[in-house]
DNA sequence: GTCTATACCAGGATAGAC
DNA sequence: GTCTATCCTGGTATAGAC
C-alpha cells in the first residue's frame, strides 16, 4: 500500500494559486468585467478576492461595506465597480468560482483508483488538504450560502450533496466487495461530511491545540474505518 | 439497562417553552427593558424573539432590518426600542439567554449517573434533543457568533468548549475503568461535537431524508461506540 | 405602552474628470 | 483604467402625540 499523501505534496500537485483561480474567473466572466488587459485585471481581482474573504470572514459579507472593501483592497469604489456590477454579483462570483475548483480537484483525486478502502482514504485527505489550502474560501462559502439567491443556493446544496455522493458511492462499492460492513450509508456520509467541514469551520480550535491537517486526516481515517471495516 | 430516552419524554421533562425562556430573560434584564407589566413584556418578548430568529436564520442578522423585524413581530419601531436599546444589544440578549439554558439542561442530564457508557449516551441524546427543541436558537447562535463583540465571542467559545469538556471527562472516566480503548480524546471530543452540531445546522438535509432525531441519535451512538469501546 | 413621524447617517451605486 | 464627488435609498434610532 502507498505511503499516505503528504500535505506539501498535495499542495504542489494541485497548484491552485489564487492567481490561477482569478485568471480562470476572469475568463469565465468576460462579459461583466470591463477591464481589457489580462495582467491588470488578474492583479486586481486577486486583491479584491483576498480582501473580500478577509473582511467577510471577520464580520460577515452583509456587514462588510464596499467602502471597507475598497480600503482593504487598495482600490477606489469606482474601480471596484469595473470588476463586478453589484455587491451581490461579487458574492456569486466568489462562490461559483470556488465550487468549480473544488469539484474538479476532488474528482481528479479518485479517478483511476479501484480499491474502495484506498479511495476513501484519498477522498478524506484530498478534501481536508484542499480545504486547508483554500480555508478562507471554504469558510466563506459555508457561512454566506444563505445570502445567495434561490438559484445559487440550490447550486450550493448540490455541491454539498456531490461530495456526499462520492463518499456514499465508495461505501456502496466497498459493501459490494465485503470490505465494509452493512451500514447506514446516507447517515455515515452525512456525518463524515460534517467532520470534514469541521476542519475549516473551527480553525481556531485546531490551531490552538496545534493539530496539523495530517494529524486530523489520520485520526479521521482511523475513526471512520473503525466503524466501516469488517472486523 | 434503561430503555433509550424518547424525544417526547425529554421534551416534557425539560419544559422550556419559549415563554419561560423570555420570562427568565426579562428578569435578567430588568434594567434595559422599560416595560413594567410582566405579562405584557413577556408576550411581546416572545414575539420579538421568534421574529428575530426567523428572519435572521433566513438571511442573517446583519441583513435583517429593524423595519423587517417590526413588521414580522407585529410591533412598531418605537415599541421595539422599549425592549432593547440597540440592535447589537438584541443580539447579545438572545445569545446569552440561550447559552444559560443549554448549560443548565446539559448539566442536569448527567448528574447522578456514574457508568461512563450510559453517561455518554445520555449526553448525546440530551444534546440532540435539546437542539431539536431549540433548533432556531442553536442555528442562530452558531451563525451569528462572529457578529458579537470580542467579550461575548469569548463566552460563545467557552460554551462550545464546555460541551466538549463534558464529553472528554466522560471518556477519561471510561478510560480509567477500561470500558473505552486508549484514544485521542481531544480529537474525539471535537468530532463528536461536530456531528452533534450537524443535526441543527443541516436541518434541510435530515428533514428531506425523513430522519428523526431518535434515529440520528441511535446512529451516532453506534458510530462513536464502535470507535470507543474495547472490542 | 404604543404609535407615527422624522432626524440623521451609512450604504450601494454611478457620472464624469483625469 | 482609475479616481473623486455625488446621488439617493434605506438603515438605526428617537421625540413626542395619543
Amino acid at each position: 500500500m502507498n505511503a499516505d499523501l503528504k500535505f506539501v505534496t498535495f499542495k504542489s500537485l494541485v497548484s491552485l494559486s489564487i492567481e490561477d483561480l482569478c485568471r480562470e474567473l476572469l475568463l469565465g466572466n468576460r462579459e461583466s468585467i470591463k477591464i481589457k488587459k489580462e495582467r491588470v485585471a488578474v492583479k486586481n481581482l486577486v486583491k479584491i478576492f483576498n480582501a473580500a474573504l478577509t473582511l467577510s470572514n471577520q464580520k460577515g459579507f452583509a456587514a462588510m461595506s464596499l467602502r471597507d472593501l475598497s480600503a482593504e483592497a487598495g482600490l477606489s469604489m469606482g474601480a471596484l465597480y469595473t470588476y463586478f456590477k453589484s455587491k451581490d454579483e461579487l458574492l456569486r462570483m466568489i462562490q461559483r468560482q470556488g465550487r468549480m475548483v473544488v469539484k474538479r480537484v476532488l474528482k481528479g483525486q479518485i479517478d483511476g483508483i479501484h480499491d474502495p478502502r484506498i479511495q476513501l482514504r484519498k477522498v478524506i485527505r484530498a478534501h481536508l488538504y484542499l480545504s486547508e489550502v483554500m480555508q478562507p474560501w471554504f469558510y466563506f462559502s459555508y457561512m454566506e450560502t444563505k445570502n445567495l439567491g434561490e438559484k445559487e443556493q440550490k447550486k450550493a446544496i448540490e455541491a454539498e450533496l456531490f461530495t456526499e455522493k462520492i463518499l456514499i458511492d465508495i461505501m456502496k462499492k466497498g459493501r459490494g466487495k465485503s470490505v465494509f460492513r452493512p451500514l447506514e450509508m446516507e447517515l455515515t456520509g452525512a456525518v463524515m461530511k460534517a467532520m470534514l467541514q469541521d476542519w475549516y469551520l473551527k480553525r481556531w480550535k485546531y490551531a490552538r491545540r496545534r493539530i496539523s491537517v495530517e494529524k486530523y486526516a489520520g485520526f479521521l481515517i482511523d475513526f471512520v474505518e473503525s466503524y466501516l471495516l469488517v472486523r
